[in-house]
DNA sequence: TGACAATATCCGCTTATGCGGATAAACGGT
DNA sequence: ACCGTTTATCCGCATAAGCGGATATTGTCA
């Protein structure tokens, strides 16, 4: 029951709220997610080391960069309440307006490779 | 967002997990709920408030007994998430001891007419 | 109205959490 | 080996949250 309380305290706050329905949609780029949050360094990846261990995310390393992306395995309880988080959270404007950033980011890097 | 990382931030708690667990099954007193998880009154009630305050359950009055249950009126995403809530946690110990706790204090009352 | 029972709130305390600038660590390129 | 870039961690601070005994509130009954 501390494990699933955990697991739910993780997901607590907007920012980490944030990050995951953005991970959800495909595995990021610290860089790219800095960007898309506007917020500072420290802070984003203070709470992707937060959804890190408490088993939400995993990351990889390539040269520099690191890459988030949702844990591949993850028990029930989280499979569902990610669903379900998707699912009601999609319409929210922050929701909305992160993942247009994102993919405004995506647009001017067109042929600038970057993060990989 | 945030309203969102409110709810799950009441979640985030066990002795507020085996709170809302106990009241999925059923309306029931406060008096039960201290009775079952064997924690101070001020715990109970500070707790049992919280999950009011973030649309989990909600309260009535009858005479001096204060009678909590679910919340009548969830959003989706309550209902997603405490219906896996529910599925997920039906088998852990602390749980099943609760609900334990629970029938037998049911069945000693046998007559005693309490809580009404 | 006075005494009692159930519940809520208050209080001081301790611990957990978030913040963001500063610093450290990891890595690639030269 | 050194430099610049990216990310992680550290640090001091401020705020939030949990605890449980003490007190207040609400209601019942005589």
């Amino acid at each position: 029951m501390k494990e699933i309380a955990e697991e739910l305290k993780a997901l607590s706050e907007e920012v980490r709220l944030r990050l995951l329905l953005l991970l959800a949609a495909g595995e990021l780029c610290v860089c790219d997610l800095i960007a898309v949050l506007e917020l500072p360094q420290s802070t984003i990846s203070r709470h992707l080391a937060y959804l890190k261990n408490s088993g939400w995310v995993d990351c990889r390393r390539q040269g520099v960069w690191m890459h988030y992306r949702l844990a591949e395995t993850m028990n029930p309880l989280q499979t569902a309440i990610l669903a379900a988080l998707r699912r009601e959270t999609a319409a929210k404007n922050l929701v909305r307006r992160d993942s247009a950033n994102l993919a405004l980011r995506r647009q001017n890097e067109k042929g600038k490779e970057r993060c990989h």
